[in-house]
Order: C-alpha cells, then structure tokens, then sequence
DNA sequence: TACATTAATGACCCACCGGTCAGTTACTAA
DNA sequence: TTAGTAACTGACCGGTGGGTCATTAATGTA
C-alpha cells in the first residue's frame, strides 16, 4: 500500500557525485532568479536538484559560495567566446558590434541566464563581498572587449572619438535594462507598456551608430 | 550615576504624533537604500527614527506599506513636477529634452532618493505585488511624460520618426543604469572603470540627439 | 490635584531558515 | 557473500526578525 512508483517519481537514495554539482547550479539559477538571493532557501534548492539538504552541503560550503558558483558557471564562458569572436573580425566595427549584440542575445540576452547579470548587481548593494566580485568576473571583462572595439573603430575612422568609457557604459545600458525590465514586468498582471526586445534593441543599435557617425561637413543644420 | 544625559540623546518618550510619519520615512528610505528590502529590519528602522518597534506599527500596518509609503513620498512628487515643465516649455524639443534632464538630475538622480528607482524593480522580482506597484506609480507616469516629449518633437519636424515606445525606453536605460552602477561600485573597494555621472549623461544626450536628428540628405555615405 | 485619553513602549510569541551531524543506505572490492 | 567506504539523509539546533499587546507615561481637562 505504501509500495512508491518508481516509474516517475522519487528514484530514492542515488550515488551520483559526478552530476550533482551541475543539477545544484540548475537549480540555483532558477530559483535565485525567481526569488532572490535572500528570499532563496537552501532546502528549496536541494529539492528542487532532487536531493536533501545536507547533500548540498557536501558540494557547496555555504549559500553565497553557491551563488558565486552559480554565476561563475553561467556568465564568464560567454564573455570569453565574445573576445575570440572580435579577435577573428576584420570588416567595418559598425558589422562587428550588430554581430556581437545578435551573438550575445542568442547565448545569454534570450535565455533564463541574463536575469544573472542584474541579480548579481542587486544583490552587490546588501553583500558588499559580491559587489567586488561582479566587479572582476563580470563587468571589467565586458569592459575590456567592448573597449577594443571602440577603439579600433575610431582609430580606423568609421566613429566619431567621443569618450570611450561613457559609449561602453552607453552600450551596456539598454542591455541592462532590457534584462531588468524583463524580470520585472514578466510578474505584471497588467503592463500598459509593452516592449519587443528585438525592435527595443534594433533600434537602440540604429541610434547608437547614427550617433557615433561622423556627420557630414557640407551643410550645418540651424536652431 | 544612571542619570540619563537629557541634553544630546534620548529624549524619552515624546509624544510627536505629527512628525513621527516623516521621520519614519526618511529612516526607512536610508535603511532600505542600504540593505534592501528584504535585509532592513523593522525595528532597525524605528531606532533610526528614534522610535520603539512597537510605535512604527501605530503608523504603518506593515513593512510592505512603509515601503511603498516611502516610494510614493520620494517618487511621485517630481514626476508632476517635470510634466509641468513640459507643459510650459515651447522652444526645440532637443531643449526641452536638455532641461528635463538636468531638472531630474537636481531633484532625483543625485540624491539619494535615486537608488529608489532601482531598488524598486529589484524587489519587484521575489514580491511580484510590487511589481504592479512600480508599474502603476512610476514607469507608467515616466512614460506618458517622455512619450509625449518625443512626439511634439516627431510632429515638429525636429526628430526622425522612431519607434517612439523604444526610444523612450532608451532614454530611462542610460538613467537606470547610472542608479544601479553607482550603487554597485559604490561599494567596491577596487574600482577600474570609474564612471563620471556627469560626462556619462552627457555623452547619452550627445548621442541621442545625433541619433535622432533628421539626416542630411544632399551626400551620402557609402560603406 | 484627579481623571481621561492616547501616544509610545518593549517583552514576548512564533514561524522561518542557514547550517550541523549522527545515522542510513547504495555501491564495491575482495 | 560480506565487510567497508562514502554518498546521502533529515531531524535538530540556534539565531533572527515580523508582528502583537498589556503596560506605562505624557498631555489635556475640570
């Protein structure tokens, strides 16, 4: 009577070191995303990677350790690929950036994973510790390559020189909101403003470059 | 020996039923500000205000309605305010653009009462109540007042016709951003990428303002 | 001075959750 | 078959913090 299914539910008790790390960071970047870090209990995590509490443990010392892990695991491979793919480029800057801002929305920008990114922001304001840490794993590494192709564009002519560090942080922006206006009106029962990620970004880009365009010389638009 | 100095600190037990609401959220806006929602404690935010745990609940039910109470007293406020400049401005719109940013940069972004925006839409995510609440009594009330901005502008002549929903967007993410950086960097001990609020905005408008601005037609720029 | 009113207090209750550890069971080597 | 190892479990502990309420005292009134 007591007798459990073990067709669907409950495989009771297995030994699976290899694959409990990546399930427990699954795990965690769900329910972190969803709830907080705060908000986000251990136990949830552990039942939600199909195993107890005290296993977790056994692979994570502690709730900030896993989140940290959490982050490492989903945003440096990213930023690493992006680098290699401005390295290979050698056509018009203007092309490179459409192609790393389509690349990066495939891998990150579209998937579950870009909630991290804000997260981890959020999160930098009441543990100091993770502030520092998104700092050097996440931000200066997007910094540096962003920065390459800037400056590469200048140098070549194709972009007017403006301040290099304000067009990154201006690039970075729109992004950022998109990811944070996501999380936060997906919870919205009622949102009077709807935003197409695509046309959002389709059209920060056209502002950008515009922008960054050397204006033609011959004539000079008045007040 | 235990004769309590009267002169600097505690008063004991004034009875200042007037002042006690803004006191209380002046000190929740500081506590919020610097721990986050869920990390503020109650009663942490009563001794800031130099009240008893106890007397905080005669005048807000519960942390969630002190929190909103202090949203609606550090937000609401200057969105009327900018909508009435709009209402009185009649020069370029590239102006009035210039002028509404500046204004809000006074009364909003380089206070303290920024990191509201943002803080907001964090919390949004694990309490999604606050979600709507942000919905309804900030974004929503943005929007109108910049929609209407863009298309006096569009109507005018002086602006390329854009999708006005991305552009207004556009121009809250490079605000947000600024919010949500120096929260987070604020609080790093090594910072390599310092960041000028001012320079920053600047760059944003600058860029803004090209992309916006009608192309002219007599040349054209091949690839 | 005596009494009524009500602002203010803080000890208390209890649900919650991060972290521990003594015990249990799956797997394996001999 | 039978130890022996170690992956796994979950009851438990202790600190924390939101919310309550019986009590206290400041102020007004007669």
């Amino acid at each position: 009577m007591s007798e459990p299914d073990p067709s669907s539910l409950t495989k009771p008790r297995q030994r699976r070191k290899a694959a409990r790390p990546q399930e427990l960071l699954e795990a965690g970047l769900r329910l972190f995303l969803g709830k907080g870090l705060a908000a986000t209990r251990i136990e949830d995590v552990a039942r939600e990677a199909g195993v107890s509490k005290g296993t977790l443990y056994l692979y994570y010392p502690s709730k900030d350790e896993l989140f940290k892990a959490v982050v490492r695991h989903y945003l440096t491979e990213v930023i690493v690929e992006a680098g290699n793919l401005a390295d290979v480029h050698d056509g018009p800057s203007a092309e490179l950036l459409h192609q790393l801002a389509s690349t990066w929305w495939l891998r990150v920008g579209s998937s579950e994973a870009s909630g991290l990114v804000v997260l981890l922001m959020n999160e930098a304001t009441a543990f100091p510790e993770l502030a520092q840490f998104y700092m050097d794993e996440v931000l200066a590494p997007t910094h540096a390559l962003l920065r390459r192709v800037l400056e590469r564009g200048m140098a070549r002519g194709e972009f007017r020189a403006l301040d290099i560090t304000s067009v990154v942080y201006g690039m970075i922006a729109p992004v950022q909101f998109l990811i944070l206006h996501k999380r936060c009106t997906s919870v919205c029962v009622v949102n009077p403003l709807p935003l197409d990620p695509a046309c959002f970004l389709g059209t920060q880009i056209d502002l950008l470059l515009h922008g960054l365009a050397i204006p033609q010389p011959p004539s000079e638009k008045a007040s």
